[in-house]
RNA sequence: GUGGGCGUAGCUCAGUUGGUUAGAGCGCCAGGUUGUGGUCCUGGAGGCCGCGGGUUCGACCCCCGUCGCUCACCCCA
């Protein structure tokens, strides 16, 4: 638009009522599982030295080769907006020494430079923890756990948790030859992009979901063949804890995410209501050289990120959570005195507790009333001449037929003890 | 970064082979009911037809450009 007005820049959007009442629900829910769950929040910079991601994430990986904002401030300094949540958390732990096991959730937006298509924004918004200072599984079932008792929480149902283990450096480094090997004996079966670029990062390939690279890596060498004895134990203390919570699972032997952090443990949950190219609800996974490679101790962690955008694009395909988005009062104060005896009244009753809305600019008690019951309100309260005349105030019963019987006046002073009698019966 | 579809009222959308005052539903405001909502009736406000240029006697309509939205590829959340 070149009109003299300004809009949202590409790939972002504004939320406004009533569809914010459904992520106010979800921050909320998720702040409550993660309060059960013992973690306490993180409140950390939307921007880092851009090294903090480069050394976190990867500087092959696809997010930090192409996707980041990255600038420089007025003194110089090479910063980058945040692309995911897990590498500043670690900055922070690093540079702060709390107590471990630490465990901090977050809910941040998060910035990439991609164009945007159905559920993917150039900034979305992300929830998640992290849990440094620990390398037992216990831990990594409770982080599953948690993900997974939050989606159920919001109201979804339809999807699938998939998870591996991707070993520790040398383990992994040994399947990533084996790989190579096998990989550069059927370079030309592969898709036209990794027959070029396989031998930069072989474990991408694994990744895509081209029917030949498919073929090819699905015959092939595969991960969990060549753990070490100690993450071969590990990753059956994962899958034997989930078991005993009765959480449902699939080992991926072939999933690898995106970025060059994780070790060992590694999941994804998928949406079966979404189609394939967004299906992703979220996943995370360990990262035991993370905060090392960010210059601290060498700290065993894990953590798990979801799209909050991901999240309500899969509970409406679910058809949920519709009627989450219905705000309603408890009481509407219609006052047609010109000396606006409402404010007095308004706010008597939302210090005792109840959302309370009015009508403003002197509107007729009609207008008033419309908007009365369009707040969704239990109950009006009306102060017109007649009442002030004689301190009194009309209850109306917005929800009863009969609203002729249930109407009735009460003294201005036991109007709140009235009104707590109705609402709280 | 590459490609497809689409930009008309606050929202969802009509708009005939190019023809002069651009429409509907919903929403909003007011009145019918001089103090009473949910139904109904009547009226009203609200549009540089995304923006710029071109063709034409004449453009919401055709052409070019541009910006934006959207979908797909890639990758992810």
């Amino acid at each position: 638009m070149s009109d003299g007005t300004f809009q949202s820049p590409v790939g972002t959007h504004d939320v406004l009522g009533p569809e914010s009442r459904l992520w106010e629900g979800v921050i909320a829910t998720f702040a409550q599982w993660a309060y059960r769950y013992g973690f306490s929040l993180v409140i950390s910079p939307l921007f880092e030295d851009v090294g903090v991601f480069h050394r976190g994430i990867g500087e092959a990986s696809d997010v930090a080769k192409k996707e980041m904002y990255v600038f420089e401030d007025r003194g110089g300094r090479r910063l980058a907006l945040r692309p995911e949540g897990t590498a500043s958390v670690v900055r922070a732990f690093v540079q702060h020494h709390p107590t471990t096991p630490w465990r901090a959730w977050y809910v941040t937006p998060a910035f990439r430079y991609e164009r945007p298509q159905a559920g993917r924004y150039r900034q979305h918004h992300q929830l998640g923890v992290e849990v440094l200072g620990s390398d037992d599984p216990a831990i990594d079932v409770e982080v599953i756990a948690l993900a997974e008792r939050f989606y159920r929480a919001i109201g979804l149902r339809r999807f699938r948790l998939h998870v591996n283990s991707m070993g520790h450096a040398a383990c992994r480094g040994a399947y990533v030859e084996v790989l190579k090997v096998y990989l550069a004996q059927h370079v030309d079966e592969l898709c036209d992009e990794h027959q070029k670029v396989w031998s930069v990062n072989p474990l991408r390939v694994l990744d895509c979901k081209k029917a030949a690279c498919v073929v090819v890596t699905v015959a092939g060498p595969q991960l969990p063949d060549y753990l070490c004895d100690a993450c071969r134990e590990h990753f059956a203390a994962v899958t034997q804890g989930l078991n005993a919570i009765g959480i449902d699972f699939a080992v991926a032997p072939r999933l690898v995410r995106g970025f060059d952090y994780y070790t060992r443990t590694t999941f994804e949950f998928s949406s079966d209501a979404l189609d394939a190219a967004q299906n992703a609800l979220g996943g995370g996974g360990r990262y035991d050289q993370l905060a090392e490679q960010l210059g601290g101790e060498p700290t065993s962690g894990i953590g798990f990120g979801s799209g909050i955008e991901r999240l309500l694009l899969a509970r409406h395909a679910e058809g949920e959570g519709e009627a989450l988005l219905k705000r309603t009062v408890d009481v509407f104060v219609v006052d047609t005195t010109g000396e606006d005896l409402a404010t007095k009244l308004v706010d008597d009753l939302r210090v005792q507790g109840f959302a309370v809305a009015r009508a403003y600019d002197q509107r007729s008690m009609k207008a008033q009333m419309k908007l009365a019951d369009r707040s969704g309100a239990r109950l009006a309260l009306l102060v017109g001449p007649q009442e002030r005349a004689r301190g009194e105030v009309t209850i109306r019963d917005l929800r009863s037929a009969d609203f002729e019987q249930t109407q009735a006046s009460v003294a201005r002073d036991a109007v709140v003890d009235a009104v707590i009698q109705r609402l709280l019966k």
